[in-house]
DNA sequence: TGCAACTTTTAAACCGGTTTAGGTTGATCA
DNA sequence: TGATCAACCTAAACCGGTTTAAAAGTTGCA
């Protein structure tokens, strides 16, 4: 490893020469500055990062930590996203740090990457209202951003899609079928987005006069399995109570209602409607189920770039009310709704 | 941020014995240690580990480089692998640097890496023979461990599943179930792990006098939909031609060929022979398939605390030899194999 | 009491960059 | 001719830790 000492003693100049020459400062004449960039290719000189890093302050790190539950591994939806962001940020040299934690540790690794100095700014994803790690990095002055929202919302750079318009228009077109029975399939309870879906299902049932009953609406780990227990018990009914219709808050879910449904004797596009909100993972395509999902779509890995750009920005001393956005989601119909069946008709009595 | 030279004013102390006493070097004394530990704890000081690192020489993070190829994100195999990665290294204090880049950019990834020593160690996935990425490591003497095997064995770390045994007992199970025409369905051709199941492959079927025509062999990215293709493809052909078993490299392939076979009116388990090899990823069942699937059973995520234990075991100067592991797997039968129709009994003409 | 042999602590160098505050030049101007 | 100024370069401090070499303080023993 050439250091920049070395360098300059072979150049006959000082370090601070050398610094400023490859670094691209105007008083350093333009000769010698060829001579050095010469002379750095010529040795195959990078500069020691850590070195820099002490000398400037700035880490050129971005750290993130995903959840991982327990018995469910990572949620495969961060995964499609910490690629596309790993690629938005290598453009500008900058490494991303990962963490992988369970929802309960997460505030401890915030505090490492704060304390220790380890980052520049973090990436949060999917926040709590009140998050306490949002908290944590505002009293600490980190630069952050975040991928979904929280509450206090006009105090942080965020990027979103608009879960209560999709939630909104999704239950809307299951209505407008005929639908009455409608159960939601939804994520943890505490999360935000979870909570936006809810609020806008709850308020277009609510406008056409149907109250939900507590348990057709559930709050789990988005996983294939337990959205396949929820939907085989709901299923598991008299005919003049189960659900004609689910709605879910991701592609794995509607897997496993699916299955549910197959097992249950239903054909989903006749029997049974389902539609989800889809965030377009690569291996697993709504337009390739048996039939053909209808979905809410936004594209988790549409969000990367933006966040990058944001996070980025952020560090530089942006202020963050010019780093807001929320994104409109599409509705795709395809062949997994349908009228309600005649059986299905009748709403829930409270 | 408190620094050590603060906390040593305030404790009169020099920042020599501060640093000795935080780090628990035998020539402080215990009164002197606990004073300075008690302050550290009043202070909430916490080194900077950039400042570290460079007294140290030692970064403290592991850098990983996974492949993502355009059209198809990343390999959710992967993913599972670097959240239980995560954990592991997490427990010794070790950050994990991530970068995602597509096959044909990966060695400037690890330049970059190693150049600007930014990590202490690498770990290296899904090597090629004659690994450009090995042999670069080699020569600039960075500690890495690999996750499979590529050529050269000998002289590095690794930890691998025997995919040579465990392709050659699913084929010798299709083979007992009287199947001849067999087509396998791979990864890509360059990779180690799909050479050698190949090769079991092959081998098995050569001990049977069954030569396998060359198109029925692919080699693709492991995704559902090229599987699904591959597939279609195939069963296209006159029932004399068709398959009447495959053998996939993932899961995920197989779900693609379940599609290929459900529309091409092929009951899986009857008509059709189905085995795979089964990563375990978290989100994808083998045995929620329908049928359930036959696989040689790996979970992918076992291989991280391995891999992590190795890597800081060569950060430490482990020799290699002594950190070397193949790991053997389990065929689990389910339904998705059964005897040869009647139709299918005769073996392809070469 | 004196001196060797420990034990504990400190001053200063070091890691490898960046950056501030000054120095030299040589050209320009009065 | 001397003052002014821009252009270019350097010495030294700095970032915040670790570590070497040496000093100071203790203890044991003659």
């Amino acid at each position: 490893m050439t250091t920049l000492r070395e360098l300059a003693r072979h150049l006959g100049l000082s370090p601070a020469t050398v610094s400023r020459a490859l670094n691209g400062f105007p008083e350093v004449g333009e000769t010698t500055r060829a001579r050095v960039l010469a002379a750095s290719e010529k040795f195959n000189y990078s500069p020691n990062q850590t070195a820099k890093r002490l000398a400037t302050g700035k880490s050129g790190m971005v750290g993130i930590v995903f959840r991982s539950s327990p018995g469910h591994g990572m949620d495969p939806h961060f995964v499609d996203f910490l690629a596309s962001l790993s690629e938005a940020l290598a453009d500008s040299e900058i490494d991303l740090v990962v963490h992988i934690s369970s929802p309960v540790d997460q505030l401890r690794h915030y505090r490492r990457f704060i304390n220790d100095g380890i980052v520049d700014g973090m990436i949060v994803s999917a926040p709590e209202p009140d998050d306490a790690r949002v908290a944590l990095m505002e009293s600490r002055d980190v630069a952050f951003v975040v991928h979904g929202r929280g509450s206090n919302v006009e105090s942080y750079a965020y990027y979103d899609i608009d879960n209560d318009g999709a939630f909104a228009s999704a239950t809307t077109l299951l209505l407008q079928l005929g639908h009455r029975r409608v159960a939601l399939v939804n994520g943890p309870e505490k999360l935000g987005f979870s909570r936006q879906r809810r609020a806008a299902f709850d308020r277009v049932m609510g406008q056409h006069g149907l109250v939900i009953p507590r348990r057709f609406q559930s709050h789990d780990e988005m996983t294939e399995q337990t959205a396949y227990d929820r939907a085989a018990r709901l299923l598991a009914d008299v005919p003049g109570q189960r659900p004609t219709a689910f709605v879910c808050s991701s592609t794995l879910q509607a897997l496993g209602v699916m299955r549910a449904a197959a097992e249950a004797g239903l054909a989903v596009g006749t029997d049974l409607s389902i539609i989800s909100h889809d965030d377009v993972l690569p291996h697993l395509r709504s337009e390739n189920f048996a039939p053909g999902l209808t979905v809410t779509r936004a594209p988790i890995r549409d969000a990367a770039p933006v966040l990058a750009r944001m996070i980025m920005a952020r560090m530089d001393k942006v202020p963050p009310e010019r780093l807001q956005r929320i994104d409109k989601v599409d509705l795709i119909v395809r062949a997994s709704t349908a009228a309600v069946p005649k059986w299905g008709e009748e709403a829930w009595q409270q």
